[in-house]
RNA sequence: UGGGCCGUCGACUAAUGGUAGGUCAAGUGCCUUUGGAGCACUUUGUCUAGGUUCGAAUCCUAGCGGCCCAGCCA
């Protein structure tokens, strides 16, 4: 159960209010007709064998929000049936994003606590003459699958004699036999259109370490064989899983029906997809490894870990998720439709702070020299309660390059020679002059007046000024570093690449810009690892995890809505 | 090409035989001590062709298009 909810999931909302999706329709159906007593259970159940990503999120919130919404439970399982590629790092990791994400399991369970079980039903089902051992190899077994348009041909080893079967099986359990030399297969049908029907393997020998059973068992089950059964032993009445399992559908009911346990039922959705976006594990796990990321946790990563060192919060992401719907429809969803539900977060609760990226100083020449005035900012103009806070002033300050331009096009409302406009939170400034470097003819430092009757930011006389700009007193400046994050793939769809090449030559080469001399106000002195804040008319950002006092690091979360840069981007198309 | 699934504004998703609606994006205006936020307005859609029906996005038939399946991965 969890103790938050998706937006689309608000307690104790009347269930006509909830959208609607194509298995909330089913569970509700079900309730109506009495089906589990009225018993929704369902569960999360993920391979540990990489990190969490943003599609888990999704079939997370979809698991654990269906569930809470009609009062049921929902487990967590680690579908840990392959040794070879699990690691306990990864089960570590699951628990800790699920966790975050504000989700809180009922039961905590592993496929391999079904192993016993699970093969005292292969046994069971050798005797009932559904199950054989096959000693044709992994490319016999291919060869007599047959293709999608030809029917497979039966094993010579799918009419073995019971005894015989079982005796082999026990022998594959005990370790008399190598890798790959045999296999349990459920005798059903090798002319089936479904190839997952065609005696399906139930079990490979694999002389490998568990990372819970270690080294007790020397075969196990496959995905198919585990699956519906673990479902089964949990009495989970909905089973919701990706698309490309439906093929799997009849598989999984076989084997229930053989066993004659409790009925689960499967229900397949799509899979997220996002635009400029891979979600596929193994493809994560090659970016990691390759070193073209610095991690798992790579804010440029789509995995929750790395989306949550980009600054995001789980309330974003589960109202992102509750918002894109679920069916059964193969799309990908743009990317802006995951930044708006970051902005709309964190509008409502980041603090507001001042904070200079690409610093160009400014001389305030009627200004007193060493003087210092402590200035009254608010901190969210969205949050009243969020108070105020000082901020201190003096006769040198840095401005944004972007914020003057000495030849200012049409459109452009801030700082230029001659124009005046307010300070955030402080005086009306008005630029009479440019120093540039001699040798390259660069603006190093922009000359202003002030007019001291427009303390707070307003003038008596009633004048106004076009723009705003952000500010940060030269001597109080706090130096940081910060990561800008952009898109890591420059194709909307990644995985299309040209001939010959992976989706590694889709890698936007600036993805990330480290800037390292930026300027914040002296309060973000203290920040701690994190900590989000709104750098006012530049975007959301937060504490790295390797930031220390003294030496801030920062990560761009998204930028604000740039309606200055769409203008330009205009004005540029037009020639 | 055998089987399975799916086609609704640019994207995602509702409408469960009876007004094609919502969110994002885009655009326009208002407002603004963030060119932020907010508010208002606007544009754009039922894959095609037949059929059933008083009435079809919805049901039927046939096309067309997309995705998935030939691991001892999940």
């Amino acid at each position: 159960m969890s103790a938050s909810n998706p937006q689309t999931a608000a307690p104790g909302a009347p269930a006509e209010a909830r959208p609607s999706n194509f298995i909330r329709d089913i569970i509700l159906d079900d309730l109506k007709t009495n089906k589990h007593a009225g018993r929704v259970q369902t569960r999360f159940p993920p391979e540990p064998n990489g990190y969490l990503h943003i599609g888990h999120a999704k079939a997370i919130c979809l698991d654990f929000g269906l569930a809470d919404e009609f009062g049921g439970h929902t487990n967590l399982r680690f579908d840990d049936t392959n040794p070879s590629k699990e690691e306990t790092e990864y089960v570590d990791s699951i628990m800790e994003d699920v966790k975050w994400l504000g989700f809180h399991w009922d039961g905590l369970f592993y496929a391999s606590d079904y192993f016993e079980q699970l093969y005292e039903w292969a046994v069971q089902l050798i005797k009932a003459g559904k199950a054989y051992v096959c000693d044709l190899s992994a490319d016999e077994i291919r060869e007599y699958r047959g293709t999608l348009t030809k029917p497979g041909k039966d094993s010579p080893y799918r009419n073995r004699a019971v005894e015989e079967n079982l005796g082999l099986f026990e022998r594959m359990k005990a370790g008399e036999f190598p890798d790959g030399s045999r296999t349990l297969r459920a005798k059903i049908d090798m002319a089936s259109p479904n190839l997952n029907m065609r005696d399906p393997v139930m079990y490979r020998i694999l002389h490998a370490s568990h990372h819970r059973t270690g080294d007790k068992w020397c075969i196990y089950p496959m995905y198919d064989y585990a699956h519906g059964q673990s479902d089964s032993i949990e009495r989970v009445t909905h089973s919701m899983c990706t698309l490309e399992f439906e093929d799997h559908r009849p598989l999984y009911n076989w084997f229930i029906q053989q066993l004659g346990i409790f009925p689960s039922q499967q229900i397949e959705f799509d899979r997220l997809n996002l635009t400029h976006t891979l979600l596929s594990k193994r493809k994560l796990l090659q970016l990691v490894q390759e070193g073209h990321v610095s991690g798992w946790d790579d804010p440029r990563m789509p995995t929750l870990c790395g989306i949550r060192r980009r600054g995001y919060t789980p309330e974003a992401i589960r109202n992102f998720c509750g918002a894109i719907g679920v069916s059964k429809t193969n799309g990908s969803i743009e990317l802006a439709m995951l930044e708006h539900f970051v902005r709309e977060d964190l509008n409502k609760r980041a603090p507001r702070a001042m904070a200079v990226l690409r610093p160009l100083k400014v001389v305030i020449d009627n200004y007193p020299e060493g003087q210092v005035e402590e200035l009254e900012a608010v901190n969210n103009p969205e949050d009243p309660a969020a108070g105020m806070r000082k901020v201190p002033f003096s006769r040198v300050l840095y401005i944004e390059q972007d914020d003057f331009r000495e030849d200012p096009p049409k459109q452009y409302h801030r700082l230029s020679p001659g124009r005046e406009v307010r300070l955030r939170a402080g005086y009306f400034i008005t630029c009479t002059g440019v120093v540039k470097d001699e040798r390259t003819g660069e603006v190093v430092e922009v000359r202003c007046t002030y007019d001291p009757a427009t303390r707070s930011g307003n003038a008596p006389d009633g004048r106004k000024v076009k723009a705003t700009i952000h500010w940060v007193s030269a001597a109080h400046a706090v130096d940081a570093e910060v990561g800008i994050y952009d898109n890591l793939f420059t194709k909307e769809d990644p995985s299309q690449t040209d001939e010959g090449k992976d989706f590694t030559s889709n890698l936007n080469p600036n993805s990330l810009e480290v800037l390292s001399h930026c300027k914040l106000e002296p309060s973000l002195a203290s920040a701690a690892v994190g900590g989000r804040y709104q750098f006012e008319r530049l975007g959301y950002f937060c504490v790295d995890l390797d930031s220390v006092p003294g030496k801030l690091v920062f990560n761009r979360t998204v930028a604000l809505k740039d309606t200055w840069a769409k203008i330009e981007k205009g004005q540029r198309g037009k020639g």
